[in-house]
DNA sequence: ACCTGAACACCGTTCAAGT
DNA sequence: ACCTGAACACCGTTCAAGT
């Protein structure tokens, strides 16, 4: 009665990630059940919604770039942490195409089975963000919210096939926004990150 | 035979807007063909594609986005120029919803219908980005394409519920990227807007 | 020339019927 | 309890048949 549901569920779950991986987070999800070779209406049972099913496909990956940014908050300072943890955040939102729509939409909705999952990377990113405001590396007239955004519009920018190319360059120029200028705050500047292309 | 053909695609047009207005980019073609009493088929005698559709939708918006910068570029200083373009190029993605993911994909898609008026859109940006160099106040690390991108991704955020409200700061912190900071290079600033917040 | 209706192969949702 | 198949109302595409 409930271990084949739970062999379900799990064999379920694995042929998701491929079919998502291959078409993205739009997949047909009546593919999804004929390749598990299982009823359309039993993938329902297991994920009620396409976010659900994210949920599910998406949680070690958000847990992950929790315990980054603990790790980098200890052993960098403060807005170089906030940068790297940025960058990881951005390479989470390529783990499947379409998952910045996803992510955007759902930190609008607490009804989102995402939603949970868009507030855990906001708080978190917030949090990082806050320490490099107080040792004055990032602008002072950000939240949390913003830099959820700017990950949010980055990781839907360069998902585009034309701009995928680009993305470290991208990345750079977005970066350049969180940052406070170095030349106007930080005196004890190290210059070395002065690369201008 | 030609001219009952030319009122079904004025009508049509008038009908899409409508329809397009109401439920965004990925409206029903069925569905504004029914509200247009015409049948499926004829909608898609006139525009055989989606983006064909767009491109005659868009078409007067985007030649309007390209006097505006004729006008602006004779009328301020070039930086100036360029972020009140910008700003106008934002709002013209709201024209309707999912517009940005449409002109951003015809970006990299020459076959596209909307290939012509990204490319339109890119061009007339890139020009006023390059005055804004010449006059050392944009960053000299940056092209049309990017510009492009950053109003792709600007619009396509601001797009999403969540984060409409605050559509004027996100424009503000993007704005922040591309223009060259004001302390280590204009040594004639009038310092008009330093508002943080 | 231009239009139409119908057929086709899809989609997500729902639910009575099976074990 | 859990699963299934079928029915439903949609979608975009295509094309033979009408005028």
């Amino acid at each position: 009665m409930r271990a084949d549901a739970k062999k379900n569920y799990g064999h379920l779950l694995a042929v998701a990630g491929d079919v998502v991986a291959e078409h993205g987070a739009d997949a047909s999800m009546r593919d999804i059940a004929r390749r598990a070779d299982v009823g359309l209406a039993t993938l329902f049972r297991h994920f009620p919604t396409r976010e659900a099913l994210f949920e599910a496909l998406l949680r070690t990956n958000v847990d992950a770039l929790m315990e980054q940014a603990s790790e980098l908050e200890c052993s960098l300072p403060a807005g170089e942490a906030l940068v790297a943890w940025f960058r990881q955040a951005v390479t989470f939102t390529h783990s499947y195409s379409g998952v910045c729509e996803l992510m955007a939409s759902a930190h609008d909705d607490p009804e989102s089975a995402l939603y949970a999952l868009s507030i855990a990377l906001r708080t978190v990113g917030g949090r990082l963000l806050k320490q490099a405001q107080a040792e004055g590396t990032a602008r002072a007239d950000m939240d949390g919210v913003d830099l959820f955004a700017l990950m949010s519009a980055l990781g839907w920018l360069v998902g585009q096939p034309g701009f995928a190319p680009r993305e470290d360059h991208l990345f750079h120029l977005i970066t350049s926004a969180i940052l406070v200028d170095q030349g106007s705050k930080a005196k004890t500047a190290t210059r070395k990150g002065a690369s201008k292309r």
